[in-house]
DNA sequence: CTTGACTTTGACGTCAACGTCAAGGTTTAG
DNA sequence: CTAAACCTTGACGTTGACGTCAAAGTCAAG
């Protein structure tokens, strides 16, 4: 198929899917014309790209991954111990991020908490 | 004093503290040399103006929020009531903010979870 | 007077995953 | 054969709070 079917059957944007494979997470081959020709198994593809995105992965960390991930039938689990490492590490950081957000969270709090300590009738 | 000391007094960059005064968060006079000329009122307003940061504002947002805004030594709060809703709103942003972060997390709970179902010795 | 510390206004760089044209080939249905 | 649909490679724009020079003026001390 070509980009715009897979854009279709993705809902990916054909802008998305050319940047990945210039981030070289797909390679589709190349008709004479410079068409990219995508086969079935890049839905998929595309689909474990989107999940390893959404779990808060940069494209340069998904391209290493890949190599590592097994796909079975939907699950997606890793193979090479160094990626769970780097998995692991990734979910520490955004535990951190949490925690940043809910202290974040906690000085809004405190300002709303002060509100107008103006007439008390 | 000039920006250099002031950057010293509060932690912040002299680049910051120019940009916090182009974004109109600051207001120093001017010696004729085009020195700028901050008070000793400008060290708390600085403050309040990296407190606000912290709470997830832009400097557009803590533009409008400040005049709107008491310090009482320390403990700022908010005196409009546009201003208690738009940092309630901002609050909520944040908690949307979290829970899509545990959502992430979760994803790579799951994949973590999914670990090389390799072979069962 | 001079040197070195301090300051000024630009103005481009950063980080990420694309969005959004623009100009120009390719394919295909009719 | 032709128009419509589809595709290609650039290349700049987006978002925010600054970082990082660069060229040049100002000030304080000795």
């Amino acid at each position: 198929m070509r980009i715009g079917e897979l854009s279709r059957r993705t809902g990916v944007s054909e802008r998305a899917l050319r940047y990945y494979e210039e981030q070289g997470l797909l390679r589709p081959e190349r008709r004479p014309s410079g068409y990219r020709v995508y086969r079935d198994a890049d839905v998929p593809a595309v689909r474990r790209i989107r999940v390893l995105l959404a779990a808060g992965l940069g494209v340069a960390q998904i391209a290493q991954a890949l190599p590592c991930m097994v796909d079975d039938d939907g699950l997606l689990a890793p193979t090479c111990p160094e990626l769970v490492a780097a998995l692991v590490e990734h979910r520490d950081r955004i535990g951190e991020a949490i925690d940043e957000l809910e202290a974040t969270r906690a000085n809004l709090d405190a300002i709303l908490a002060a509100e107008v300590p103006r007439l008390s009738p």
